[in-house]
DNA sequence: GTGAAAGCGCTAACAC
DNA sequence: GTGTTAGCGCTTTCAC
């Protein structure tokens, strides 16, 4: 970290001159212009950069609030961050909750250990995490964090937890297919998902049901990984692989929205008709399905909602540090439409 | 801002006293239980929040790295912040640029200068702003701004620009309706587009090469404008407007994607055969055009390169502070499908 | 034209 | 058990 101090060493002026030439105002003072070119060039060359921390301080920072970090993984629904900030604009400037500010911290699933300084170092006023990797719970299982925490999974009673009952979604559907007369259905995901927790619960739920009504369940999936740009190709190679088994299910259960987009123009070039031939629900929350030519059924994933809670929840910590964590299990709404009657 | 020495005063402690306490070393040192009790109890009543920027200054923070604000409208794209924030995981875990942390600044359209001391108070080691309305240009014009700023929008020559050719995006379009014979041409946008620059700036560019090419254009609307999650139901609303009009157009641009996908289902339900009875081009990002039957011609709003020649800018501009603003235009691709062939 | 010095809120070593 | 003190990097006032 070099500082003003290492450049007015290098240069052979005091810090205040530094400081004054690096703020544009060395023109109120009166700093020869051989100085100030001088410490420009130094500064670039030694890689300066401010120490906004040390910045803030100093000035009093006029617009001081609490720094929360949300950490973030690709594999979160696309729409989801987006949905995330506006709810977050909108519960701030109705004044519902206080002002916070969000730093997004990227993180790669399985791998969150490796921020570990940075999540117990208390470098931030509170932290979100999404953490549906095993390992990623794991550490967070033993981690020692000491500002307030909202969890979007895990079931970690030291944090605060808002998410969704995931295994519910699956009996769920169980459910409606085994009363839609169905012996055989199918579950399509991402490759992806083998690991992601959410993903697997929901996919105990259906099995586990289905085992009691005595239903068939395979999985489906395109059976190569795939960039998360590519999710519509993924369902495409998913629904074609499908078609290969000698029994084909009379029910399907979709894990991703744009997977499903891609098998549906699968379904729709093979004449496949839903729900005659093919029921179909899918896990997710995309405009596109609403409109889709049949509509399609959908498990709504609550995204605003979810954000709603958990940014309600951060304010309620930051006012009252140290009261116990709280649980709370956001509703799943299902949206019947053509492709799956209830 | 109650500090740790409005506390200790408080309670009648020293400073390290309850910093220790706060931090849940009490059990280290030996501090009395009433004492911590008293100290917790004081810290809430008071609504102590921990000031990072001194905590990370005193403890040298380990993670230091440049902190960039990322301010954000409502009105963006609602995949373009994950396609950022994935760009730039990608970037810096390839080490194609250096690290860097993004805090999320939301403000509303119009009102950026509402945040002008955080714009100008250098909080921050970088800014990142999409300024679409004509009143956050014109305070950016004069603002001033010492760190290094990247603009997804305006020309404003002093500071870097990453944009794409909205005007181009609008001939390009008309062009294309005139090639293949149309006389009557529409345009469908959202109500809150009569203020967003880009999309007047596409309209005028349609506007203009239609009235070379005397071509009439209607521009439709909802009429009414919508909270952005009903942008599907505005489409639909617009569509149903558009039929009663005595004469429709048979080639329509549509602004927004998910505006058309209302639009679309409205041309469905009405049995307006595409392309034959109407010619569309949609102006977006989004997979449901691709698999929707017909599919749907685009002209693809490059977020991913923006994002990735955002990012490579700002962090050349870190490296070099003081270069010259760059001027970066992203290429708009069409990709032509049945909706609207070349 | 430039430097010295105080102070922002906090942590950590050490003193008592 | 608790207090004193130095110092993190920067800005700002004032002195020369």
């Amino acid at each position: 970290m070099v500082s003003i101090y290492d450049i007015a060493k290098a240069v052979g002026v005091s810090a205040s001159t530094v400081s004054l030439v690096l703020n544009g105002r060395a023109g109120e003072m009166r700093i020869s212009r051989e100085t100030q070119q001088l410490i420009l060039k130094v500064a670039n060359e030694m890689g300066y950069i401010p120490n906004v921390s040390a910045r803030k301080l100093s000035t009093r920072n006029i617009s001081h609030m609490p720094e929360i970090a949300l950490f973030w993984s690709p594999e979160q629904h696309p729409l989801f961050l987006n949905t995330f900030i506006n709810v977050l604009q909108n519960m701030t400037s109705s004044g519902e909750v206080r002002e916070m500010r969000f730093t997004i911290l990227p993180y790669q699933n399985g791998k969150l250990r490796e921020l570990e300084q940075i999540i117990t170092a208390s470098y931030f006023n509170g932290i979100v995490v999404p953490p549906v990797f095993q390992e990623d719970i794991d550490f967070l299982a033993e981690a020692n964090i000491q500002v307030p925490a909202v969890m979007l999974y895990g079931d970690l009673t030291k944090y605060n937890l808002v998410t969704v009952d995931n295994y519910r979604v699956g009996t769920k559907i169980a459910d409606i297919f085994h009363k839609n007369g169905h012996k055989s259905v199918g579950i399509m995901q991402p490759v992806y998902s083998n690991t992601s927790l959410t993903i697997i619960q929901r996919n105990n739920g259906i099995m586990d049901q289905c085992l009691k009504y005595n239903m068939e369940v395979k999985v489906f999936t395109s059976g190569q990984d795939s960039p998360s740009a590519n999710k519509v190709q993924e369902g495409r190679m998913a629904a074609e692989r499908m078609f290969e088994e000698k029994s084909v299910p009379t029910a399907l259960y979709i894990q991703n929205d744009i997977l499903a987009l891609g098998a549906l123009s699968v379904f729709s070039e093979r004449g496949i008709r839903i729900p005659q031939d093919l029921e179909i629900i899918v896990y997710g929350i995309n405009d596109s399905l609403e409109i889709h030519s049949p509509s399609i059924t959908t498990v709504q994933y609550p995204t605003e909602e979810i954000s709603r809670a958990c940014i309600k929840v951060m304010a309620d910590m930051l006012n009252m540090p140290g009261s116990p964590p709280v649980k709370i299990i956001i509703d799943t709404p299902f949206i019947f439409r053509e492709s799956c009657q209830q």
